[in-house]
DNA sequence: ACTCGCGGGACCGCCCGTTCAT
DNA sequence: ATGAACGGGCGGTCCCGCGAGT
């Protein structure tokens, strides 16, 4: 019977709903403050059925979390890396963390996370930090085929760069929500030129001069 | 009775004990993950001697914000002021900041409750806004007096380069807790340098040049 | 389809796998203790597959009883029967009923069931009341046909001993479970054996005079 | 200040009554039928209420325990310590115990407990081994003192005698509680009088013969 | 003036027995 | 026989007032 192939269950279905939502959630109110029975009113079910699907509160928030990183990677990662290595593909990946930043307006689950378990041993902690040391080595590879391809000064310490295009966006990031979204845009990406020029590449998103 | 004018009284006291120990607490779980309960455990009170002095959970933690601007002002920006005005007191704030956070090392209130209120409204997130607000002005003024005096490029944004700060400042906070002490340190050094060389400073920490 | 007619069916057999399993539960948590959810996980299967064999819990634990009746007559009154009529039997009874409790190491589910519902009126208590009447008026047969036999003295009271009997097993149980094993046998060994001497029986186990 | 004195507080009061109630329901669902939300509802307090009594659900179940042990002891060993030594105080003993069943005639919740907890460790079942031994050893000691004062027979064994009442006991709670309570006590009462005599004791209550 | 004892009410995460469509 | 969902209840914690004590 083909259904069992064309269904994996409507269970999967409604899960990924109540993640979605939960994803929401966690975006405004931070992981922490994801409650079943919050959750459980937005999707229209009954705190029992919502928690069927999880087992507990804190695998919940585990796929909460997975899921944010799954959607971070599809928006940002996966799109930079059919870009050609080097300067181009760090572009991208800047350019589409800006983006993220820009779509997910009420907040990002991660740098959430990241603040709230910093000082939370667990095994959410856990997983935020190995989320966070990936993207840093991705973005510090990305930075590191740029000089090879001679893009940026030969001399650039990669580790370095990424720190400091971390830094932005967390800036970035902030501002936006605490103060003025189009500054925060503005000061943000005259950082990244700043940072990108001081390392040798072409000026701004314009062509080499002549 | 006279005590009235001649002390401001053992509730005052009281009050204090109390603030600097859901201080302590705020660093360490958050504004959001403070409670009355454990607060009055650890001073060893009841909950309802504890309560009575602030009216309620959120005046508890905004006057737990307030302390924390308190400290931090006093630690920072008192006496950076004491310095002579330009890049002089501008490294003050700078390293001031750093060692700020080098020694709360069990989190800063401050930059933790800016991530928890960036999308709860509320008095909590009104009161952090303006805590920020102010910080980042003293800081851009700060750096618009180095330029005054030639210190740093004429050219230079002030604005722009108190937001590279900030931005650093927040990324050294979370990867000195999620990841390595030492290494943010350096990081964070490094960046600053690059961003006041860039700016025309002299080279790091070092006298100007006769 | 003759596998009506051939065979009880395979979900008689699963039936009877559950309620093994659910009746070594009732063993040590009690009958009020047993769990649909725990038996399911037991027994490996889902939770609406072990429910659906029942109807409802209440049936279950009906279930469970009958069973430990039909295992415990199986164990000590079968066995009892096949002896010859008279004290012969009577003992053999007694005996039984020891081993049962020696087997059943981790609680029995009967006696256990007895304290659990006497006071809480229902179809349980009902059946409870039906198994140990039936037992206790078993028990006082075997008396009456020992007196009959004149192994017992005349004027011995059936169902007072058998009163006494049970009494022992009681603390027999008990003790057993919270204290020791082998005191609580030799206890009740001793105290069986005043019970029958005192009513005129040969003196322990030996065979009668010639 | 005498109101220190006169009021250990009104909360003792409550406290007290609350246990009074829970004491009542344990004896008739058990105490691990015990639960906070009825208790409270009995009572006429909030959940929250109720619970600050006791810390923990485990902990209200100690306080019933250890009620359930005083009102014992007050209503059964208190008042033969009172008789003098030897027989009159054993008898007294067995009095007293039968007149707390007879009044306790929904359940004793000591006799309750000593199945609901045979098979589950933890610190209830510590509680309830320690009360039962203590009341054991307290049974044995009258027994041998009876034996020294020569109103039973030498060569009684206190322990096995003693192992004996409590058998008697139990099977009068349960045959009250399942069967004919008239009955119960006819075959208790003329149980323990076999086992007397059997010891060497002036038949029954009545005077010796002359 | 300050502190506490005591209680309430809302809500939390979790688990139970049960139903229904498949 | 299952997987999904429900409703209700569990023990427990939270913030918060009222009344009284010193």
């Amino acid at each position: 019977m083909p259904t069992v192939a064309l269904s994996p269950g409507k269970g999967a279905a409604t899960r990924e709903a109540i993640l979605e939502r939960a994803y929401a959630l966690a975006c405004v109110h931070g992981l922490e403050g994801l409650t079943i029975g919050t959750l459980a009113e937005q999707v229209g079910m009954s705190k029992s059925g919502v928690f069927a699907h999880f087992g507990s509160r804190e695998d919940l928030q585990l796929a909460v979390l997975d899921l944010a990183a799954e959607l971070f990677g599809g928006h940002v990662l996966i799109p930079a890396l059919r870009m050609q290595r080097g300067l181009t593909r760090l572009r991208a990946i800047i350019a589409g963390w800006f983006d993220w930043l820009r779509q997910n307006a009420d907040g990002c689950a991660i740098i959430g996370a990241a603040i709230e378990y910093d000082g939370k041993p667990g095994r959410l902690r856990d997983r935020v930090v190995a989320l966070l040391a990936r993207w840093r080595s991705d973005t510090t590879r990305a930075i590191a085929m740029a000089i090879e391809s001679g893009e940026l000064d030969a001399e650039t310490d990669a580790e370095q760069m990424s720190f400091e295009i971390f830094a932005i966006a967390l800036a970035l990031h902030q501002e936006a929500r605490l103060f003025s979204r189009e500054q925060a845009f503005r000061h943000a990406e005259r950082a990244i030129e700043r940072l990108l020029a001081s390392a040798g590449a072409g000026s701004a998103r314009s062509a080499p001069p002549p």
